[in-house]
DNA sequence: TATTGTTATACTCTATAACTATA
DNA sequence: TATAGTTATAGAGTATAACAATA
């Protein structure tokens, strides 16, 4: 097994380096650039601020309740386009932590209401002081008009 | 612990499940705009071309063992951002599945020499026509010309 | 010393399915 | 019946650290 091979014997070893960008056809698929765009900036926050602690999604959880204090569950994962289970393991994590807390509701007793706790209000403030520099990083290489322009373009795709 | 409310009692189960997208100034956030686009084109993918059991990414890798024949991890990692360990799980999962395998350099016995599988090949073919409806579905709501400028501005991200 | 492949390990994000309580 | 929260489970992707073989 593993020994059909289909192009026998070329090019063993003899790749190249192939210097920078080169992948082919491959280079046309813009689903390619949206992935390769999200992880550099994914790795861009995890290797300049890791110490803070919390990851972006985290933050967009905080920075939600935060603006909306009493939202429940279900709207976050909502507003967020995550599925429910997924938005209790970061709501699980975050409370667990001591940075939210919850009161359930009186008048629909299945909701429970979330709020942001002192500390969590605390760690939110450096949370986006850090995304605000992290910004400046991504937004920096664009004009106001071109980030004007991609933000209207990539709304277009999940709105 | 977890008493230490920060708003006492406002809006306690009120919050109204606030129509669609309003999510304050979290809205001005481009890598918030870039994870969400992520997050829609994987999971467009994952519900319209799961039956094929390749995600994007172990695509990309296939296509492009399929175009550099005798490419090494190292490689393959540099070319699609990725850590050494990171494509060490990708490549050896499709190996495991037959479709690449793998030949040791001659030259420098510490590489080695993929190619795909004649299995890997066919379904290659499958996976780039599921990749291409996929991009049509992705960028059939721009024009050309958007279109260009959204790959323009997007590679200005990680080049 | 540097590079390639490897293994072990761990964490985040994501989702499905099934359950409980409530509406 | 439908919704909110929960739990168990699983898989993809990512990375770090340490090791062996080779250059």
């Amino acid at each position: 097994m593993g020994n059909n091979r289909v192009s026998k014997t070329k090019n063993i070893g003899v790749e190249p380096p192939s210097s920078t960008a080169e992948i082919g056809e491959l280079d046309t698929i813009l689903g390619l650039h949206i992935r390769r765009v999200h992880g550099a900036v994914q790795r861009h926050f995890g290797e300049h601020f890791g110490e803070l602690g919390l990851t972006q999604k985290q933050i967009s959880v905080l920075w939600l309740v935060g603006n909306h204090p009493g939202i429940a569950q279900t709207d976050i994962a909502q507003k967020l386009d995550m599925d429910r289970a997924t938005a209790m393991t970061l709501v699980h994590a975050l409370e667990k932590r001591g940075l939210m807390c919850r009161t359930p509701s009186e008048s629909d007793r299945r909701r429970i209401a979330f709020e942001l706790t002192l500390q969590g209000e605390a760690l939110l403030a450096q949370a986006k002081a850090a995304i605000t520099e992290h910004e400046a990083w991504l937004t920096g290489r664009f004009t106001a008009h071109e980030l004007k322009q991609l933000r209207t373009l990539l709304a277009r795709i999940y709105r």
